[in-house]
This record gives C-alpha cells, sequence and structure tokens, in this order.
DNA sequence: CGTGTTTGACCTGCGC
DNA sequence: GCGCAGGTCAAACACG
C-alpha cells in the first residue's frame, strides 16, 4: 500500500458503494449508515491488519439470508502477501474485537467467522463498554473525517502540481515537436546537398564525405541541443565546435536550423563558387544579431566585434571572399518568410513584442505598410513588416526576417520555428545548386500575393522569400491534410505541393531520390547540370521538405496559433479605443 | 517620466 | 547622375 494511505472503492452487487482512505497507522472500523438505515441489518466493515499495516479487508455483512445469519464477504487485497491472518466474524448486534490472533486462515464468504479487527478491543454487551465503544467509534469516525479531509487536500495539492508539471511538458513537448520538424528538414537538406556533392566530387571527395557524415551525425545531435537554446548558447557552442572539429563542413553542419539562414547562405555561396571555401563571415552574423550596426561595420571598431572566429577569417581573407560574404551578409539578411493571414486586428498575433519603428507608403498598395522591429531582447535582428494586401484587405501580410537572438515564449515558438523551418527549407533544402532558386522563379506568375496556395516560394530579386498561406478557410479550399491529384506543373509549382500532404510515406531522400527518377535520370548531378532554370530538383527538394508530413504538423500547429491568437487579438482590439494615433495599430501581442 | 507611436527626413539600392 | 521606391532614423508627440 501507498505511504500515504489507500483509497478504496467497491460497488458491490446491491450497489453500495463505500469509498474509504486509509492510513497505514490506522486500522478503520466503519459501518455505513446509510445502508444500516435501509437495512438494519447489513453492514460494512474495512480494516487494516496492525501487523504488516498492508493488510487491508472489506468485510460486508448481509442480512438477506433467511435463516438468520449474517453472510460475510470478505475482500483481501493483499492474500498473496498476507503472512498472518486476519479472521472476521459476525455476529448480529455486536462485533466481537479479540487481541492477537494469528493462526487461523478463514475462508471467505464463511458464515459465522470470528472477526478479528485488529483494533484490540474486548467488547462485551455491559451498557459502559458498549458507551465507551460507541465513544471509540466516534471518535475514529471523526478522525477518519479530519483523514478524510487531510487526504482531500493532499490529493488537491498534488493535482495541482501534477496539473503545473503536465503544462510544462505539454509547452516543453511542443517545442520538441517544433525543433524535430524544422530539424528533419534541415538533415533532408544537408542529406540533398551530400548526395549532389558526392556525385560531383571523386573518389577523394568521397572519403571526405564519409567524414562529414559522421560529423553530421554529431552535428545533428548538436544542433538539436542547439535549437533549444538559440542565441548566444548556439553561437558558444558553435565557437567551441569550430575549435574541436574540421572547420567549415562541420560548422555548417551543427548550425540550428533557428540560424540555418545563415547556414545556407554559407552553402549557397560554397557551392556557387564551385566549392572553394568562403569563410565564415562575422558581420554578416553580427548583422544578424543586430542590423542596425550593418551600416556602422565598416568601420575598424564595427569589425573590433568579429574576434570569435578571426582566425577562420584571416585564412581565407582574401578580396574575393570578402565580397562574397558581403553579398552572403545581404542575402541573409533579405532572406524573409512571409505568412499571410485574415485578420481583422492590424497584427497577427505571433507571441513576440515587436515595436514600430515606421510605416511607409508602398506602391501600389492605398494601405501602408507597417515596420516592426522586436522588442523582446536588446540586439534582436528580428523584423517584421506588415501590410493588408491590395486586393484583399482581410488579408493581413506579415513578412519576417531575421532570427531571433534569444529564447522564445511558447506562444511565439510555433511560428518562429516555422518561418525559421520555412527560410531554412527556401535557402537551403531547395538549394542544391548556387545558381538554383535564386536565379530561377518557381511560381508562375499571378501566384503572389493574394492566391489560396498554402505555400509559396519566391526566389525572385532582391531576395529569396518564402509565402505561407494562411487563407485557407474559404469554403472551396480544402483542408491541409487532404489529399489531392497534383496538378500537371506541380514540379513548377511548390505552392501546389500540399495538394500531396496526407501522404505519410515520404522520407527526403527516397522522395528525391524517386523525382530525381522521375525526371528521367538518376544521378542527381546529372540532373542537376541539366536543369533549367525552373529547376526540377530544387522544386523537387523543396517539395520533399513541403510534403514531409512533419512538416504540415508545423504548419498546423502554427497556423492554429495563429488563428487562436488572432481571434484573441481581435477581441482584444475591439475593446481598445479606437486610437486614431495608433492607426489601430497593436505591437504588443 | 518612461515607453511607444508618428512622421518627415535621410539613406541606400536599382534602373534608366 | 538622376529619380524612384523601399527601408531606417530620430525628433516630436501622446499616453499611462
Amino acid at each position: 500500500m501507498d505511504k500515504g494511505g489507500a483509497r478504496l472503492s467497491f460497488d458491490t452487487a446491491d450497489a453500495t458503494a463505500t469509498t474509504a482512505f486509509l492510513h497505514p497507522k490506522q486500522s478503520l472500523f466503519g459501518i455505513d449508515p446509510f445502508r444500516k438505515s435501509c437495512k438494519p441489518f447489513a453492514w460494512k466493515q474495512v480494516f487494516m491488519d496492525p501487523v504488516d499495516n498492508q493488510h487491508v479487508s472489506l468485510v460486508q455483512s448481509s442480512s438477506s439470508s433467511s435463516d438468520g445469519k449474517r453472510v460475510v464477504n470478505e475482500m483481501d487485497f493483499f492474500a498473496n502477501n498476507r503472512s498472518s491472518t486476519t479472521q472476521v466474524k459476525a455476529d448480529d448486534d455486536h462485533v466481537k474485537m479479540e487481541s492477537e490472533h494469528h493462526g487461523l486462515v478463514q475462508e471467505n464468504n464463511e458464515p459465522e467467522a470470528d472477526i478479528n479487527t485488529g483494533l484490540n478491543l474486548l467488547t462485551t454487551n455491559t451498557a459502559s463498554e458498549k458507551s465507551v465503544r460507541d465513544h471509540r467509534i466516534i471518535t475514529s469516525q471523526n478522525q477518519k473525517e479530519k483523514q478524510r479531509a487531510n487526504q482531500l487536500e493532499d490529493v488537491r495539492a498534488e493535482l495541482e502540481r501534477i496539473n503545473e508539471e503536465n503544462q510544462r511538458l505539454r509547452v516543453t513537448l511542443n517545442q520538441m515537436n517544433s525543433n524535430y520538424y524544422a530539424l528533419q528538414m534541415h538533415l533532408g537538406s544537408l542529406m540533398q546537398r551530400q548526395r549532389n556533392l558526392r556525385s560531383a566530387e571523386g573518389s577523394e571527395a568521397n572519403t571526405e564525405m564519409n567524414s562529414a557524415i559522421e560529423e553530421k551525425r554529431h552535428g545533428v545531435a548538436i544542433v538539436a541541443r542547439q535549437f533549444m537554446d538559440l542565441g548566444q548558447a548556439a553561437k558558444a557552442e558553435k565557437d567551441e565546435l569550430s575549435e574541436s572539429s574540421s572547420e567549415g563542413r562541420f560548422q555548417e553542419l551543427s548550425g540550428p536550423p533557428g540560424n540555418s539562414i545563415i547556414e545556407s547562405m554559407e552553402r549557397r555561396q560554397k557551392n556557387s563558387g564551385k566549392n572553394e571555401i568562403i569563410p565564415r563571415d562575422i558581420p554578416s552574423r553580427k548583422d544578424l544579431m543586430d542590423p542596425g550596426r550593418n551600416q556602422r561595420e565598416d568601420t575598424p571598431e564595427g569589425r573590433s566585434h568579429q574576434g570569435w572566429l578571426s582566425h577562420k577569417v584571416a585564412k581565407f581573407n582574401t578580396s574575393r571572399d570578402v565580397e562574397k560574404a558581403q553579398e552572403t551578409t545581404a542575402m541573409i539578411r533579405k532572406a524573409r518568410v512571409s505568412v499571410r493571414a485574415r485578420s481583422e486586428a492590424s497584427m497577427i498575433s505571433d507571441g513576440c513584442q515587436w515595436r514600430k519603428y515606421g510605416q511607409k507608403m508602398a506602391k501600389g498598395n492605398p494601405c501602408p505598410r507597417a515596420y516592426y522591429r522586436c522588442t523582446m531582447a536588446t540586439g534582436c535582428s528580428v523584423r517584421k513588416q506588415v501590410q493588408r494586401c491590395a486586393d484583399d484587405r482581410t488579408i493581413l501580410v506579415t513578412t519576417y526576417e531575421g532570427n531571433h537572438n534569444h529564447p522564445l515564449p511558447p506562444a511565439a515558438m510555433a511560428m518562429a520555428s516555422t518561418t525559421s523551418a520555412a527560410a531554412s527549407m527556401l535557402l537551403s533544402g531547395s538549394m542544391p545548386s548556387a545558381d538554383g532558386i535564386m536565379n530561377s522563379n518557381i511560381l508562375p506568375k499571378g501566384m503572389l500575393p493574394c492566391s489560396p496556395n498554402l505555400i509559396t516560394l519566391s526566389a525572385s530579386a532582391p531576395f529569396p522569400s518564402v509565402t505561407l498561406d494562411l487563407t485557407y478557410s474559404g469554403p472551396n479550399h480544402r483542408p491541409l491534410n487532404q489529399i489531392h491529384p497534383p496538378p500537371p506543373n506541380w514540379s513548377h509549382n511548390i505552392s501546389s505541393l500540399p495538394h500531396l500532404l496526407g501522404h505519410p510515406i515520404y522520407n527526403q531522400p527516397k522522395v528525391l531520390g524517386t523525382l530525381f527518377t522521375s525526371q528521367g535520370t538518376e544521378h542527381p548531378h546529372l540532373a542537376q547540370n541539366q536543369m533549367q532554370p525552373h529547376s526540377m530538383a530544387d522544386s523537387a527538394a523543396t517539395a520533399a521538405a513541403i510534403t514531409d508530413p512533419n512538416f504540415t504538423a508545423a504548419l498546423v500547429a502554427a497556423i492554429t496559433s495563429i488563428i487562436g491568437n488572432s481571434q484573441r487579438d481581435i477581441s482584444g482590439n475591439n475593446n481598445n479605443s479606437t486610437s486614431s494615433r495608433n492607426n489601430g495599430d497593436n505591437n504588443n501581442t
């Protein structure tokens, strides 16, 4: 029996249920008064073995037998562990309690059984002793009530504690799920790139790749850890890793998906440079952490902050590399994820805190574009633009840029992870070649910006972007997970890929292989080289990421979060006074 | 008085 | 070089 007592609940055949809380140190003697009032000769008894404090018995007496004998039912809950025997004896008007009674084993349901309640009480028929016995019974009942109340409070407190624990675990689980989805996509992109490299390089490169695979395995584990702790911790981790591993490759593998834009851009640079090694551009990272600094970083003072990887910079610090690094910086900074959602509110709730720093009238749109900066941490580089769609003003287009350098609240995790994963997918998973998506525009014209498609990739200048369309609520629009036949031009239409969602069989490398094969070649590298600007492989790789059911789940989580928050936002904004100065803006979400 | 918003000025990149 | 458009800055302002 549990140390804190046991809760016994019986539902006997005659529909009487008795519940008692027992303390191991206490033997209980309980008589059901209600039942007794109905059936004067029926009673129940619950008691505990005083010897081992673990033996609990229920004794039930019934007056139903026609010959006047009581039928006693005993339930022994610990019969297997039983070392001493407690006997139960029922009598017409009293319970005889004997002192220590050992050695006699009485079978259940045996009438005329002796009773040993273990209370060490001697009972007779004298009035004084009866009153004493009654007093003890009452005292026992009072104690039982107190015990019960205490137990209830304990249980209640325990329940609250468990509930809190549950909430924490749920939050943790959500975070881990999001991280998992992002990681999976990241891994898929890495494997795709590995495949390309393997085919492109000779046996020497293959040897190198094998070591990379080993590093990758290690790196992925580290990725998971890093992704849980974005920001300085990840930065420090990278620093540490860079000292103990082969240089560039390991770093790119160990980057957390949250920072995968950076990694991806560097990968892009590598690939575009025909595998030449590009230095990890320090300003680019710094730029992400503090974009306002990027205009000042040309000064020696600005460069003085680059020390944490200066030994690498010196290694590859050619003017060409610097130039490429600057391009990388720009690309990283420009990589964007747009979210289209229907909202009456001026801003969708994404769990972060934002400060408006500007507003501008954009050409071709009567609605002003608002500029926000994340204020959850000093130096956080994330910015977002909020603008209503010109064609449908109920649609709010929110464009995110950059990576948070701080832990996110649970409410922000879904959106942040989704946008980060989308950006990662855009910049890495779909980029087997350098020129792939950047020089192509996968989208058919007219996809942007108000199409009802879920995901839209655009690599058109000046920066790559991915649009998550959450306006899928129309009656003519199908649910996300519903299976659709792929449209004929699906390979060029990433936004139609959600039509394939719901196929659980996909695993990204297989999908990639299948897609390459379906293109008519089994050699990814060959396929890549044969690709048109509207790259099939690019599309396929991205398709693999998007069609991953896990990505769907991440998206759905984000959508749910957004919709829920958005609706709360709406009601919240409706409560706000219609402040003209705020122009309906509510920065704190 | 601190915080956040507004808004005109300024900067930057790009196309011509 | 010039003009345009997007993006950012920062002083002024409003609000609690």
